[in-house]
DNA sequence: TCTGGGGTCCTAGGACCC
DNA sequence: TCTGGGGTCCTAGGACCC
């Protein structure tokens, strides 16, 4: 059997952790920029906060109710995901936990017995809340995909499952199938969930009984395929051992303010540039490609739905592949100046590396005199004196000083469990 | 006035090879 | 009139995830 743990409202318990005058209070965590809302607590949901809505769409209600805002702090939820891992690893032989993503992990319990399933389960939910402060929901299956449907049936009736559902037997998993609503099933989007209502299929247990030929056809090939071997109990999705390095790094930001001059938005672009670049190093790779893109600003017509206008992109392979910081600021300040249109007004832009390989087997090139990587000392101070003191204490003069185009984050709380001067003061 | 950011996997189709 | 077949590699773009 596998199952998912996922944490309660993730970004909203973390805020809660150091707030705990907040326990029952409607919290919210908003995006990049105080655009959208990512994380609502339980009474956020109820009073109809609704997920991924612009924030000036909800601030009445907010208002209205006085919902606790908070922008988002990601070195403190980093962190308190790192705690969480590592607490299941202690509980988990080793290799057994798959970090899916900031709040959610595979695990594997093939060696429990299925009868203890649930207790065992209940013994990890108990010790990640003490040990943590964080409350996790666990949903248990034989496969991935069911035991996300389990996961979502054990969070959505808290009272009922005190958050843990095991689909141990036939009959319970097809009850759960039969509950779960097409567009809630992991792995189906709107675009297929539109589909599947077109053809009157409704609900998971009606999708687990399709053809696989007609899956194939018509759910995105070898995707769909997988999807209803998943949802009939044949587990199709492996454990995946644990992902080490990322195949592309991106750094993609909305400017606070639309910006039209071609100096800001290079800056923009450099300031991207060093924190794709530090990702990189930090993972010990290179990257050989490094693609710009910009948004130009345009309306949304009213009533309709909401969608970024295109982005203007492009690309360029550098002659060897580099994690310094100055050897790639350089070619992509020069692809914006492919990019920008002068009078246009740009609410985006972004940096994306790819062609990812470890930085210790680069790729001579035959027409560049080989040379060690000499940047790698200065590379190394450079972030070491930024992550531990100041983010960007030391920058690039490419950077710009005086950044207009920085994203708003006004309601930021502090950096509790990653910086000394924002420790939480007792008294 | 204000609608996120960072990823993954898969497919189709073209270029090229023998 | 007939105009191969099988394979690999690459890229752009779609769909999905949290």
């Amino acid at each position: 059997m596998k199952a998912i743990i996922d944490c309660n409202s993730f970004y909203c318990s973390c805020e809660r952790l150091f707030r705990p005058e907040l326990a029952n209070r409607a919290v919210v965590v908003l995006s990049n920029n105080d655009g959208c809302i990512v994380s609502r607590s339980d009474e956020a949901k109820a009073i109809g906060v609704e997920m991924a809505g612009p924030y000036f769409k909800a601030k009445p209600l907010i208002l209205k109710y006085g919902v606790a805002t908070f922008s988002s702090n990601y070195n403190l939820y980093g962190d308190l995901s790192w705690r969480v891992m590592e607490t299941l690893r202690q509980l988990l032989p080793p290799n057994t936990v798959e970090v899916y993503s900031v709040d959610e992990c595979f695990i594997d319990l093939s060696h429990i017995p299925i009868k203890e399933l649930r207790a065992f389960c209940m013994h990890l939910k108990d010790t990640v809340e003490q040990w943590t402060g964080i409350k996790v929901s666990i949903g248990v299956a034989p496969t991935k995909v069911l035991s996300k449907v389990a996961n979502r049936l054990a969070k959505k009736h808290k009272l009922a499952t005190n958050c843990v559902l095991v689909l141990d037997s036939p009959r319970k998993t097809q009850q759960a199938l039969e509950k779960t609503l097409v567009e809630d099933i992991w792995g189906v989007g709107r675009q297929y969930a539109t589909k599947l209502q077109l053809y009157n299929i409704n609900n998971a247990f009606e999708l687990s009984k399709q053809n696989i030929d007609w899956a194939h056809r018509n759910l995105g090939g070898v995707v769909g395929k997988r999807l209803i071997r998943e949802l009939n109990g044949e587990a199709s999705m492996p454990m995946n051992e644990e992902r080490i390095n990322k195949k592309i790094i991106a750094t993609t930001r909305m400017f606070g303010k639309p910006v039209s001059t071609l100096k800001e938005i290079k800056e923009a672009i450099a300031t991207y540039v060093s924190r794709a670049a530090e990702k990189l190093r930090r993972q010990h790779s290179a990257a050989a490609t490094i693609s710009v893109f910009i948004v130009p600003k345009e309306e949304t017509a009213p009533g309709a739905r909401f969608r970024h206008g295109p982005s203007i992109g492009t690309y360029v392979e550098l002659p060897q592949a580099s994690s310094s910081t100055n050897e790639l600021i350089k070619p992509a300040v020069a692809l914006v100046d492919r990019l920008f249109e002068k009078g246009r007004t740009y609410k985006k832009g972004g940096v994306i590396l790819s062609n990812i390989v470890p930085d210790d087997s680069i790729q001579g090139n035959l027409f560049i005199p080989p040379e060690p990587n000499k940047n790698r000392m200065l590379m190394s101070m450079i972030d070491n004196v930024n992550f531990s003191m100041r983010n960007d204490l030391i920058k690039f003069a490419a950077s710009g000083t005086t950044r207009n185009w920085k994203m708003r984050q006004e309601l930021r709380s502090p950096r509790y469990t990653s910086r000394w001067e924002e420790l939480c003061k007792v008294k």
